[in-house]
DNA sequence: GAGAAACGTCGTAAATGGTCGCCATATAGT
DNA sequence: ACTATATGGCGACCATTTACGACGTTTCTC
């Protein structure tokens, strides 16, 4: 592998010289920058990152912590920050964390000792008090879907409560009253919110909050199952359900049907996250669209802009917006 | 940040010393290696991974290259793929290709100037002459859901075809004979593949391959949608429809549906990949179960084996497995 | 039992391939 | 001619690995 030296031999400059035309610095003649250009290409020169990084104490990476992989839910925040940073030829390093507090940190440890330059965190189990810290260190640290008053400078987050009463709200325009609520696991703060907001669309129309009719579920298919099975053997009517993500709503709907049920004839349905699948399943849920795709988006310009130093412009909060398809009908 | 100078100072040995049990070189003695290991702990000493990558030529990263993050199909495979190597302490780099050649080519070398000590590609319009040359050079690659003779000790792939096969054969089993294909885009060698698989299973029962009664599609839901609006289109009888893939039975579905149609009772449908939608979606759908996720794992464990050198056995080559659940029955 | 060979343990110093500040020099503008 | 600015060279880092050799102890051999 030809080295920086052999560039500049065969250029006929000095090392340094070589280095200013890699790092675009703008005291290079362009009679010289093109010799050097030539010899770089001459002799298929690609600069060695390890040197870079370790001289220039920069890595242009970025380590990017999420709950899991698998799913649809992280893959197309996945995709944006990617191409984001891509474009600006840094590279993402992935980590995973399991939604587990060990994990978590664990995770954090690994990316950093990989020397990212900053992290982007989707996580769910740390404490915020871990993350004030961790905030304060040398590594910026951006985090995703989630908001800590101390550091709200780098959080980037869905007003999911205002989501959670939208879904709701949608259905007691519909003419509904009597609805269940299928929530996701209570340590997470999404969840809470998102209840949060059920309970005061609710309550806005003098609804009293029945804890009988709300399941905790934990956000994948079968807690929707079980959620279902559940409201079923309480005895109480409800002719509309609101769960807290679209894939509770999916395996809802499937033991409805399996009944015998009509969706939405018997039962309407709000889910949350607009998940590619919610267009294709049948009957197409009506849902709450979570921007997840463009927070990783914004995760990475934020980081460009603070950290890179590109001058753009970034917002932190992201408004839900309600979708409707054909999952929820007026109460017939 | 302490360096492993400062270590050696504070445990009183040399630098070589401290790197030998870093790297649980035999040759120290029992005591100093505790003295070091407290000089560490108590330095908080973290190793400078871009110091040891430099001097050592190894990165402990490497790169995987996909088609796209999002949707349902690379998911389970990075997060395998990240699970096996992170517990090895190495870490992945991820890069997306978008099943265009000069982008996915631009993403090897992306990766490759970022240092990887390897690369795992799942990539589709590279060809196989690039793909040869690329093996030959210094950094090993292996393949995943691609097949190639002259390299073909490092393909991690699925014998498509039997899967095309499985599914068509199930389908004859059940009574059917006119049997529509939509497929996935001609260009992609699974896709031709499972193709073949299909017209194997016709000819094997003496029906002929009506081109009339397939479609090539791209493999997303839309051209499920496209795909099932042609095939009504043609005027033609057909009691069943094998898909390329879940996406597009998804939206095949949804079509027919819409039409006010029974499924399976009106028209059977046999999907492939068994994605987790699969299961949720109503009727469940019969599928061919894709090991993508067991593929990734083996693309990890082959790395782990040939490039660091692991005691372990890997295996190149997945079948499929028919899945049968409730989107195709016997034809009435 | 003495001398030599072998071995385990550890230190020295030379890579590894860059970046960057400092300084000298060339060039241009006034 | 004087000064400001553009240009290029020199050399000190950056934090590690690793070949080589020093040194002391053990073991083997005659």
């Amino acid at each position: 592998m030809a080295t920086i030296y052999d560039v500049s031999q065969l250029a006929g400059v000095s090392l340094a010289t070589v280095s200013r035309v890699m790092n675009k610095n703008t005291n290079v003649s362009e009679k010289t920058k093109q010799k050097v250009l030539a010899a770089m290409a001459e002799l298929g020169y690609r600069p060695n990152t390890f040197a870079q990084s370790l001289a220039s104490n920069c890595s242009n990476s970025v380590g990017v912590l999420v709950s899991q992989l698998d799913g649809p839910y992280y893959g197309p925040m996945m995709a944006e920050i990617e191409a984001a940073l891509r474009s600006d030829n840094r590279h993402v390093i992935i980590a995973v964390g399991h939604s587990d507090a060990a994990q978590e940190i664990d995770s954090v440890e690994f990316l950093l000792s990989k020397g990212c330059d900053a992290l982007i965190l989707d996580v769910e189990a740390i404490s915020d008090d871990y993350l004030i810290k961790l905030s304060q260190s040398s590594t910026p640290i951006v985090l995703i879907n989630r908001y800590i008053a101390e550091i709200s400078d780098c959080c980037i987050y869905l007003n999911n409560e205002l989501g959670g009463y939208m879904a709701t709200r949608h259905l007691i325009d519909l003419g509904h009253r009597d609805i269940a609520y299928i929530s996701g696991p209570a340590k997470k703060h999404d969840a809470t919110e998102r209840l949060e907001g059920h309970k005061r669309a609710l309550a806005e129309v003098g609804v009293s909050f029945d804890p009988a009719l709300c399941f905790e579920g934990d956000y994948k298919e079968d807690s929707g199952v079980e959620g279902m099975n559940y409201l079923f053997s309480q005895n109480k009517t409800f002719t509309a359900v609101v769960c807290a993500n679209d894939q509770m709503v999916s395996g809802a709907i499937s033991v409805c049907l399996e009944r015998g049920m009509k969706i939405p004839q018997d039962l309407s349905f709000v889910g949350y996250d607009n998940i590619p699948f919610a267009r294709y399943v049948s009957p197409k849920l009506t849902t709450v669209n979570n921007p997840i795709h463009e927070m990783g988006k914004m995760a990475a310009l934020w980081l460009l802009k603070n950290l890179y130093k590109h001058d753009i412009e970034v917002e932190n909060v992201f408004e839900p917006e309600l979708v409707v398809r054909n999952s929820a009908i007026r109460k017939g």
